[in-house]
DNA sequence: GTCTATAATCAGATAGAC
DNA sequence: GTCTATCTGATTATAGAC
């Protein structure tokens, strides 16, 4: 015990990005120092950088890591057939999955306007992705009737904004249980959505 | 012209206070540095604690100042009767106060982890007013059974959501016109709190 | 009220020993 | 891969002249 040096590339890198992550969330990007980082994680600053070129590259990479797990884990949700089965399930899964990422929902939301310009387009591009994967979802109701919807880009908007929000402050153990935010929030979604009730 | 010395109180402290908001809201709190605000107003570094006792306060000060703001100008406004009335005013209301300060909203919303506990307590009673504004508006429609809600401070929270997300994303001279938004978001307001169409 | 100058600390990142 | 040590520059805030 106590060892002091040695090779610890399998598990530094995982409790790098977890308390990244948490330490990002919690005080932001910007606020955080490598120093800081480095005393949770349990070494010196210096070590980190066997794991990330730099700050900035730490950030973008916990970012786009992210939204390709959102997309990939929605790729992989079985598909609905109706436009309104496809919307409550779209509701579910972004609701459910967010539910244990309450921290990279959170960076990835936040830390925006602390990314380089080329790393913001490159996420941009992903987020774009998956609010288009909704919007498609819109378009497929309204022109089938069944959601009356003005603009679909604009909803696929208020409805992510909508959703998103939830994590700013539900805490688990509270009055409600995750099932029941689910589908108040699948409720509320078809609201938005137009679905005549 | 060119004096480099002299007493300026009466415009400094505006030209702080606007250049503030708007850096803190584009870089945010922790990466912006006094310097950095200084330079912006035109003056140096030192001369800024005649206006703040430090950096925290400053936020701080901005922070409840546009909290205020919102709580006194919806008590100007003029009172609806009806439940629907009360519910599309306050989606007016709120739209359009936030149209103008993008930089507030901006702050106010994303720069609350940066608030000493103290103050952090403080503003989040007065965002919690604000909230219960259109609480209470939810609870009326609840009962005369012109809104479908379940759970109205749930409800209230994610119109609050949905309607703060415009900021994250609406520009003046797009394809939208403010009225235009204004009117969609009055209508998906009613539809999260299932008004029935 | 603003300036210049400075104190005291902390930042990101690197070099070389082990 | 991690450590110690360090470089270079930036940070908040203050002191005293004008």
């Amino acid at each position: 015990m106590a060892r002091k040096q040695g090779s610890h590339s399998d598990i530094s890198g995982p409790k790098i990005r977890k308390a990244a992550l948490r330490l990002f969330a919690q005080k932001g990007f910007a606020a955080v120092s490598m120093r800081e980082l480095a005393t949770e994680v349990g070494v010196q600053a210096g070590a980190l950088y066997n794991y990330t070129s730099d700050k900035q590259t730490l950030l973008f990479d916990l970012m786009r890591a992210h939204m390709e797990e959102v997309l990939s884990a929605w790729s992989a949700h079985p598909p609905e057939v109706a436009p309104l089965d496809q919307l409550d399930a779209f509701s579910r899964f972004h609701i459910n999955f967010h539910f244990d990422r309450a921290h990279e929902i959170f960076v990835a939301y936040m830390e925006l306007r602390n990314l380089t310009p080329q790393n913001f387009q490159a996420l941009e591009a992903l987020r774009r992705q998956y609010e288009t994967e909704l919007e498609v979802i819109l378009i497929s109701g309204q022109k089938s009737g069944v959601f009356q919807v003005k603009d679909t880009r604009v909803t696929a908007r208020a409805v992510s904004a909508m959703l998103t929000g939830i994590n700013t402050w539900y805490r688990d153990g509270k009055t409600l249980s995750r099932p029941e935010i689910v589908e108040m929030y699948v409720d509320m979604v078809r609201g938005i959505a137009g679905v005549r009730v």
